[in-house]
RNA sequence: GCGCCGCUAGCUCAAUUGGCAGAGCAAGUGACUCUUAAUCACUAGGUUGUAGGUUCGAUUCCUACGCGGCGCACCA
């Protein structure tokens, strides 16, 4: 499959030498008495060279041989340290040493001690080959210096980063901790809903009808039933259905699937954050929202507030709240309760939007234009914006004092969308008429307007007890949190193109 | 889908108006018992993303394609 390098086939004739003198390549299991950071934290200095005896294991990060002795750093998944290898001391485990290369995985016992340099060092007096490494890792050498690390090489090609994340991660532990913060993240928020009595379900995934957003789906085929499925787009529908069932507190932590553009802030699956709550309405949607996000961003970070380039995020409840229709209006004058399609495009025009794209807008996705234009770069500190037009939002209850409006809040942090609430719509007959103005929608040729789904409005006859429900990025969260500039950071593997074309 | 940029040794990058494709690190051999970008000497390592074209001659200029990055479009 692919030509092996010089570097390779020295690699190679390595094991091979080693199998040859007894030595297996690839060993079954070291017993490791410690992490390296656990052991590290052993160590205090009036002990001298007579530290406690630690068994290691990790991979070879660095080595500087010279003659009888040679230094190792080792790093495990916790940690680097130094090994001090000497000829005298170690024997028949020295001649291992001219057959190992860098990345190679060990097992090391020995006693802790520092160097004369000041070095928490490993002296040890037994080195075990556990894994040749038969390809070397892209690895960057770094310098300490005064300013902070310096690295030379390294990879930072950010194809081969998403390709082969297992080597990105191999080399880079800032990326391991990405993914360690979202994996805290995660946890916490799961245990954040266990202990307010949220029930965690999985819903489906292959769907015969697919809604509860406006997106165009993935379609697959199923053999046996010789049937389309999709895959589904949110998991709204099915989770309402559950509040009719009795489930009064439900949520699911999954993958949704979109078939649309990537860029640096969409992957095809995303994982989401949907919950419901029975009894509630939108303004307790955003009590719990304030909730969770100062909650989450505190326990992975220490700090409600973030510094992110250059400015600081503030997620100290409560959050800003801007009402959708008045934001606009203060803004561009414009209100768009009442404001004609023309009005609106001559308001796009004017702020330097192209002009025929706008002409090509009408209805609902014209007033969503207008906010996106308008208002949401504005919306840098966590912001929820109210109270949204009805033909914007399908499955959101009809605003208690504004028939034109629902009752429904985003939350923008850093001018993107983070999460998206409301009070459920829980009315048989009006979540009829809405999937029948969806439907003509469609017909004219939205293509992402909802299709009816005449077994959720029988749910809904049985009675849905009134709901708030609430979405969240967990993707998009955790670009926030881990302070990363595009999505596929965020995710171990992003969507890519196949490499051979 | 459109535009711009990138693709050269295992990795990170050079290469003058088109004129023998180079460096650092990694690798191999040798020296070296407290180094940490270890050091020193020597050696090897390339179909310059792919396919065409122009030219005496292409990493360089042109066309197409592939993959990626960024921006736009799309996208609650």
């Amino acid at each position: 499959m692919e030509e092996r390098t010089y570097v390779e086939a020295a690699r190679r004739e390595k094991r091979a030498a080693l199998e040859a003198a007894g030595v297996p390549a690839f060993a079954y299991r070291y017993d490791r008495s410690h992490s390296v950071a656990g052991a590290r934290a052993l160590y205090r200095d009036d002990m001298e060279d007579q530290g406690p005896v630690v068994a290691l294991a990790g991979r070879i990060a660095s080595l500087r041989s010279q003659g009888k002795t040679a230094f190792l750093d080792l790093e495990d998944g916790s940690a680097k340290i130094q090994l001090y290898l000497r000829r005298d001391e170690l024997g028949e485990h020295y001649q291992i040493l001219d057959h190992l290369d860098l990345d190679d995985h060990i097992g090391v016992t020995g006693r802790l001690f520092r160097t004369k340099r000041g070095e928490l060092s490993v002296r040890p007096s037994e080195v075990t080959l556990l894994a040749k490494s038969l390809r070397p890792l892209p690895r960057g050498k770094t310098q300490s210096s005064e300013g902070g690390a310096v690295t030379f090489g390294g990879l930072a090609d950010a194809e081969v980063r998403y390709r082969q994340r297992y080597a990105d991660l191999a080399v880079h532990p800032e990326v391991r901790e990405v993914f360690r913060q979202r994996a805290r993240a995660v946890t916490w928020i799961r245990r954040f809903l266990d202990e307010r009595e949220f029930l965690e379900v999985e819903t489906p995934i292959l769907q015969p009808l697919y809604g509860g957003a406006a997106a165009r789906p993935f379609v697959t085929h199923h053999n046996a039933l010789d049937m389309p499925l999709y895959l589904r787009i949110a998991d709204e529908l099915y989770l309402k259905r559950l509040l009719v069932g009795g489930l009064e507190r439900v949520y699911e932590i999954g993958h949704d699937f979109r078939n649309e553009g990537m860029d640096r802030t969409h992957n095809p699956e995303f994982t989401m954050l949907e919950l419901y709550q029975a009894y509630a309405d939108y303004s307790d949607m955003m009590a719990l929202t304030e909730a969770l996000l100062a909650g989450v961003i505190e326990h992975v970070l220490g700090s409600r507030t973030l510094e992110r380039s250059g400015l600081s995020l503030d997620f100290t409840p409560p959050f800003r709240r801007v009402s959708f229709i008045d934001g606009i209006r203060e803004r561009c004058g414009l209100d768009l309760r009442t404001a004609s399609e023309e009005e609106m495009r001559g308001v796009l025009i004017e702020l330097g939007e192209p002009a025929d794209a706008v002409r090509a807008m009408g209805g609902a996705k014209l007033q969503d234009e207008v906010f996106k234009v308008v208002l949401e770069p504005q919306l840098v500190q966590p912001t929820f914006v109210l109270d949204y037009p009805k033909p914007l939002s399908p499955l959101a209850k009809e605003h208690r004092s504004d028939p034109a409006l629902t009752e429904r809040f985003e939350l923008f942090v850093g001018g993107r969308e983070l999460a998206n609430a409301f009070s459920e719509l829980n009315d048989p007959d009006d979540q009829r008429r809405r999937f029948e103005d969806q439907v003509r929608q469609r017909a004219a040729g939205n293509e992402e307007a909802h299709a009816f789904d005449a077994d959720y409005i029988r749910a809904l006859e049985y009675g849905m007890p009134p709901a708030g429900g609430m979405g969240l990025g967990i993707d998009r969260l955790m670009m926030v949190i881990a302070d990363q500039p595009s999505i596929r950071d965020v995710i171990l593997y992003p969507a890519m193109r196949p490499e051979e074309g």
